[in-house]
DNA sequence: CAGTGGTCTAGACCACACT
DNA sequence: GTGTGGTCTAGACCACTGA
């Protein structure tokens, strides 16, 4: 009953007094220091204690000014984005997989940005459909840099999608992820057999190796198939 | 230059040996005190290193059994989800709140398990929408549970959203978020200002104190208008 | 039972950013 | 300058869980 972590005790009672009202939002609070002795611990676990806080955005820490109740209502919430073919088969349902094209070509200035390189440079073009049961669950659309990823060149892609051989291959130093819901145009209803008009749960990533990007992708899936969940205490 | 914290150092050095293939998916690798002194630093640093990874998805960790290389190649991405109020506030628009209804009724089987109360129990139904320069920006229907939440039961909400409220009177310990990608009925397309059948981003969201479910709620946002974003490194 | 990770402590040095 | 958070260490105890 009463082992819980002193951290995370030290957090419940951070949290309490944020919600009493008693540490105000844009409040400088105690030091460490200070909160180690009230606590009765030492400063470490009280730094454990606001570091999670802040990585959970209720807290700003700043050196020398201190820390501080977050302005915003904020929480960041973590969502976990799988590869497809686990989250298919996480599902009970049989993994499938379709290579539609696969060109080394110039992007449009849209993408040549993305990739941060220039128009006239080729990049690598790929597009495939992932299947759950033989139903279209994932359109992938992927640009990815030669410049970084050499070696991809001369891979074709036929049997395994370029997400899982890019993971598997190629580290990466940082990602972005944009999430965001589209109507299908003709051509991906026709793909993912829906209609169009129907709604997309879109995920675009981008992903870096130090400072060149990898790959950019846009992943598409009809949405009533498709949700992000996350639980967070 | 060379004054990256050792911790993180470690992280990449792992992160590295795992891409490199030299520990694999499924496999254990090294325990905290065989690798803090190969390492040349102290446990607790190899801790923090082999948490964060955890935390992060790229391993699993378990008492005894050790530390084991992540099967699955999937990522944990944080995203934030801000108040309404600021999200529009932050992009340079100005906000604005209208009520639509506020009724303690009945809720249907669907919306009474969401809330963990029987079918024959009243609850707090608000909903409003949240405009950006005047614009729809987003639809909120949310449901109330009055037994976690008696005092809601006589605020009128017709200045503020239910969100805003919640937030700054009653805390929370769970949450969890449920990201989708839905068509928009004719009624969610009248109120929002779009047409029927566009994309709509939707965010449901529930809380509990302790055991009890505080609230339930549905946010949707036009598509065009929305997108979460991330970046990690 | 025994090994592994989870947590804690007391003390220390340092970088940073405000004054 | 100087105080605050960021990080590190060496050593310790404990809970969990697989063998």
């Amino acid at each position: 009953m009463t082992d819980v972590p002193v951290y995370q005790k030290i957090k419940r009672e951070m949290l309490a007094r944020i919600q009493a009202g008693e540490w105000k939002p844009g409040e400088v609070i105690p030091g460490e220091q200070a909160l180690s002795e009230s606590f009765g611990c030492a400063r470490v676990t009280v730094n454990r204690a606001l570091r999670e806080l802040a990585e959970q955005g209720l807290v700003e820490r700043k050196r020398k000014a201190g820390t501080i109740v977050a302005q915003r209502h904020a929480r960041a919430e973590s969502f976990t984005i799988t590869l497809v073919k686990d989250e298919v088969e996480s599902r009970g349902s049989e993994y499938g997989y379709r290579l539609l094209d696969r060109r080394i070509e110039k992007p449009n200035a849209s993408i040549a940005q993305r990739l941060n390189i220039g128009t006239a440079k080729k990049a690598l073009h790929v597009r495939c459909l992932h299947f759950a049961d033989g139903r279209p669950f994932q359109l992938e659309d992927r640009w990815i840099n030669l410049d970084v990823v050499p070696k991809a060149k001369t891979e074709p892609f036929d049997v395994e999608g370029p997400n899982g051989w890019l993971v598997e291959r190629v580290p990466y130093t940082d990602a972005e992820h944009v999430l965001s819901a589209v109507n299908a145009t003709a051509e991906d209803a026709d793909l993912l057999g829906i209609e169009a008009g129907d709604a997309l749960f879109r995920i675009e990533r981008r992903t870096w190796l130090q400072s060149g990007v990898v790959t950019t992708v846009s992943l598409s899936h009809p949405g009533r198939d498709f949700r992000l969940q996350s639980r967070s205490t």
